[in-house]
DNA sequence: TGCGCCCTGTTATGTTATAACCTAGTTACA
DNA sequence: TGTAACTAGGTTATAACATAACAGGGCGCA
């Protein structure tokens, strides 16, 4: 039984909340190895694993990289190829639909991955070049 | 303008197809490999350019392989665990769901990903252990 | 004390993907 | 014919991402 997090897993989660976007496995363990100590990647992995078993962190598999999301949030994850920020937006009928889709097929489903690249409103409106 | 295949397209795609589910760009390389004449990686992930452009292959994003899925298809990937076979559902309600969500948000999409593991109904209903 | 468990460190390696540069063939056309 | 422009492909090297396997230390507890 897990009831907090490890020193790794509190060090990962803050470098990815504290970051504008996601970020890599080697982004992080790069940030890391400014601090006191040596630190390898299965350092970084294994603490990533953990924050996602968590629920505190997920992989965008379209980016390799950790982004600071709820992985329970029944919703999609938006990312915006201008600014890079990663969001999760609720889309229940979504994955009613989606689910409704399958079953018709006979496919039993144990997990969806549905990453949306484009562009955020406000890079859209200009607020950026 | 492209009209054709060339070689190293035309050799790659008739590898994926005649895999019973996605392969990886190194295991093409291998059976590339058994050909004659040498291979690199460069020449393998080129062809797979090629024909994604071509919208004739699909790069699986959480598998890290490549299937013979066509890309303009208004389905989702749906990906068996058990026996590996990939293939695509059309679930038009789903896009017109997403397409709504995120223009709420003012999101602008330009393009998904959206890929489903889980238990096609073969595996589930016991054909196989 | 001794055992098991968890977390961490360490070394090495496996896997996936691309940069950079070079060569040959083809076409277009002055 | 000569050559510029383009496309495909080959070659070398390396970047980027991920994990296997093993060792040690701290802690709880019988």
């Amino acid at each position: 039984m897990r009831d907090g997090l490890t020193r790794n897993e509190t060090e990962v989660l803050a470098l990815i909340r504290a970051a504008d976007g996601p970020l890599t496995a080697y982004q992080l363990l790069n940030r890391m190895q400014h601090g006191p100590g040596a630190v390898a990647p299965p350092t970084v992995y294994r603490a990533l694993k953990g924050l996602e078993d968590a629920g505190l962190v997920r992989k965008i598999e379209t980016l390799r990289a950790w982004a600071a999301v709820k992985t329970d949030a029944s919703g999609v994850v938006v990312i915006c190829d201008d600014c890079g920020t990663v969001r999760t937006v609720t889309a229940p009928n979504l994955f009613e639909s989606l689910h409704q889709s399958l079953e018709a097929e006979g496919f039993t489903e144990a997990r969806q991955t549905i990453e949306v690249h484009g562009s955020c409103s406000d890079c859209t409106t200009g607020h950026r070049a």
